[in-house]
DNA sequence: TCCGGCTTGGGAAATTTGCCCGAGCCGCCC
DNA sequence: GGGCGGCTCGGGCAAATTTCCCAAGCCGGA
């Protein structure tokens, strides 16, 4: 380790819109002791970037074109498992926030907050602390969270079947008829992965399945 | 016109996210003939600013919660004729642009586009003329040349900014509260969605509005 | 062996869907 | 001006689905 974390904190900007990259680097630079020392547009380069240099804290806007920004975060994570990676989005859904953590994120910040709580957070997870903004914990309390991995690692095989089928537009009737299984069957199945993403909607599923990469769009 | 370049190009800021708007504001005044003299997070405190600060320039982000962007430069439009409103937002359909056009806007740029881009369409509408930045004007381009055009030209204003907040994972009661309208009226768009595009399932209507480009995953 | 999880479905209440309808409004065309 | 068609907004009601509850068989692990 080198004398950066006494001078600062060090930090690659990853969105997929330069204009909002520009903006938020002049935030976190107006701020002293936060340096913007890469930027990238998609999965890929953010991997190459963090690879090239190394920085304190990774932030992250999680909805790019391309890739998933979940498999970004575990490729970070699998090249060095000390990388702080905090996700700044606009979405606040309980399975994406879950979904994010899983994948080894340390904090979750939506756009909605203030430039002060993104700050924070950045401090924090720099620190080793998890963090979360207030209406991330909101939702996550509401969900009641439980302390485990990847969305899609709570799912068995037949409901990870029955959800990559559903999200790819087959109506219940017809996954019934491809898995031999009774529409009830079918449907129970259909509210337990509800149930055990969180997802409170169809859309919510078929955004967690795409996310995922269990589905492509 | 010479005396209004001299003074600099007053901005209206409008955008739900708090850092965003941050960061749009010290990338627009960095410019040094651009002023950001005030900032909305939503359609009606965006109105009333336009009254209090009768700026040069509206720049507008229309995908924010409570009352369409759209109605919002046509109530700004509706007051004073003359408004330079810059839409300035991540979606790219054709069906949007055509629509804000419609509503009034001078101009559309994506959050795609490079910073220089988004001011030189600030300068561009405050000079009267229109802009846009070169993905929307593709997009436009091959929506000309396309002979059957997008599933979503069969569907109205109301029923795009309902299927977008459908697909991006709003449940029923939240569009409902976000436009306020009924449940049951949003029930009954979202029936009509599905019969007008074919979508036999709600996840058949999300992929519609991704791969249409309504939303992203 | 017993526990726990997966798979498969029944049942019943609550909710939503599917499709009908009418009313108000606006623009367009004759 | 008058009519026509469109979008918007919601009521109504039967049919379907969702939401939870439940049980039973199976299988792997402690």
């Amino acid at each position: 380790m080198t004398e950066v974390a006494a001078k600062g904190v060090s930090v690659l900007l990853v969105d997929d819109h330069p204009i909002v990259r520009q903006g938020y680097r002049r935030v976190l630079e107006s701020q002293g002791d936060l340096h913007v020392v890469a930027e990238a547009d998609n999965a890929a380069d953010a991997y190459s970037a963090f690879k090239a240099h190394d920085p304190d804290v990774v932030v992250m806007d999680i909805s790019m074109p391309g890739a998933s920004g979940l498999e970004a975060i575990r490729n970070i994570r699998a090249r060095n498992p000390r990388a702080r990676i905090l996700v700044f989005t606009m979405h606040n859904e309980a399975v994406l926030v879950k979904a994010a953590f899983g994948a080894g994120a340390s904090g979750f910040v939506t756009k909605s907050s203030e430039p002060s709580a993104v700050v924070k957070a950045i401090r924090s997870v720099n620190r080793g602390e998890r963090a979360m903004s207030d209406d991330i914990a909101h939702v996550l309390a509401e969900d009641s969270l439980s302390p485990s991995g990847s969305v899609l690692d709570q799912l068995g095989e037949r409901e990870i079947e029955i959800l990559r089928q559903f999200a790819g537009g087959a109506t219940t009737e017809q996954i019934a008829s491809h898995l031999n299984l009774s529409v009830k069957t079918v449907q129970n199945y259909h509210y337990l992965i509800k149930a055990k993403t969180g997802a409170r909607t169809d859309a919510q599923l078929v955004r967690l399945a795409a996310t995922c990469g269990l589905t492509k769009i």
